[in-house]
DNA sequence: ACTGAAACGAGAGCACTGCTCTTGACTGCC
DNA sequence: GGCAGTCAAGAGCAGTGCTCTCGTTTCAGT
């Protein structure tokens, strides 16, 4: 689509795109701090105030950074789930579909509504474990998004529309398993905190019972505790290598959550 | 102690506590990364090339105030462990310990043992309360330690052995309730976590099960992912004032440790 | 009490940063 | 073909972390 274009419009585009492949490179060396315009411009070979032209500030440049970022992970995350889901069909015999589209994201969240709930323990570990895979190749990328915000940085609406793209592909794993949750029925939820959950619940699952979303809403608190801990380095001295503490905590948040122990 | 030294000793001390203070009062307003040591400086009436007689880079200035936060967020929370403990004991009758003692850390600690866990839970509650108040009255300081790290820094032993204090405090909380948790068996940890898990439990709680002190952890973890979603702005369209989300979770998580339902 | 060494504060200076303004060259539409 | 809009480049400003030097002050050993 519109590949009419004048050269100028595509040079225009191309640019800002190798400007911020480049300070995406200089992210994954040194972190946000030391990404540094002059910089950018001086590997790309060109002036420093000729990149103000693409992005009118730093800040400007980081926050596309941030909505590539929320993209990426996003979309790992749910082409993550498509595949355990496409797989848990595969070895239930409804093999309607092959396990070799593993691409696209929107595939990946019809599938989930249709399947039914087949297999949400497997996409649970995949959601979970694709976050967590992501964060570990990408960690300046990860830290610019759920580590400290920059000072001063309000994030824009469009950011923040990205930003839910994630809990929403996590209820999508959790929704069709909405009927079969082996969960205790637990305390009452607060007022405040019920009309929080309910509002969620009208807007995205319905389906999904308030306590179950409580849960949830637990479980994905936990992963990002997690995941930081492992990436900022605070589980130094007690689950260094992370892999098996955070498989098993995974387990044991599906188990919280109350997702079917199957397969 | 030490009160006899020499005018230069004591102006050093007290200058470098001055610097440590305005430093951290800049780091309040704006946060860590628009801390300069030439504001700081500037705002003490000194040159700038006479701080880095007292702290040789900025990245010690902010050592010194990442230690400095340590010490003041475990010095809070166990003092608030240690204040419902005493409220515990008084209202169970065994009031030998009035509650007038709220302030030593070490003796909390103590308190907490000696009364086998008698409220254990309203200890859990006021050490995740307290974690949570201090961050958001020091929202900077806790980024400080618990955020993105600064890049190419390492933290040195000194500062983990500090960062560790507060861990300690919250396994002093559940330690008392050991042999009365109620939580189910779980799944078998896999082998490179159980010893991992071994090692803690050896030096800091033998009397702990694994199992326990695997659920310990991941509500320690999830703590952190609360409260650093909450600060940091990713509760803006879900749990946005936070309190009840926050209490209704530390209760959740008591209750997937296994905390006793009592008082 | 005196002296040499260590510590100290101040200032200049280096290399770097984000960002602005001006200048001149180029592109693309009428 | 002209002309408005876009572009890259350079100079420059105010700020940064940090180093070096230069006098001064303070302390400790004799």
């Amino acid at each position: 689509m519109a590949a009419i274009r004048t050269a100028r419009e595509r040079a225009r585009e191309e640019l800002t795109r190798e400007i911020k492949d480049e300070a995406r490179r200089q992210l994954g060396v040194e972190g946000a701090q030391q990404l540094s315009v002059r910089a950018v411009a001086r590997e790309l070979g060109m002036a420093s105030s000729a990149l103000y032209r693409y992005f009118p500030s730093r800040d400007d440049l980081l926050t596309a950074l941030i909505m590539d970022a929320y993209i990426a992970l996003a979309e790992s995350a749910t082409s993550a789930v498509a595949q355990a889901q496409a797989r848990a069909q595969a070895t239930a015999g409804g093999a309607d579909l092959g396990q070799a589209s593993p691409g696209r994201a929107a595939a990946g969240r019809a599938a989930a509504h249709e399947a039914a709930g087949l297999g949400a323990r497997a996409c649970w570990r995949a959601f979970c474990g694709a976050v967590r895979d992501w964060a570990r190749e990408h960690p300046h990328e990860y830290a610019l998004i759920y580590g400290t915000p920059v000072p001063g940085y309000h994030a824009p609406q469009e950011t923040i529309e990205l930003a839910v793209r994630l809990p929403l592909a996590l209820l999508d794993v959790v929704r069709p398993a909405a009927g079969r949750l082996e969960a205790p029925a637990g305390r009452p939820v607060p007022p405040v905190y019920s009309t929080q959950l309910a509002s969620i619940a009208a807007q995205y699952a319905p389906e999904l019972p308030q306590a179950a979303l409580a849960r949830v809403m637990v479980a994905w608190t936990q992963l990002f505790g997690m995941i930081s801990f492992e990436l900022f380095g605070h589980l130094a001295g007690s689950a260094d290598p992370a892999d098996e503490f955070f498989a098993y905590s995974v387990e044991q948040m599906a188990d919280f959550v109350g997702l079917p122990t199957g397969a």
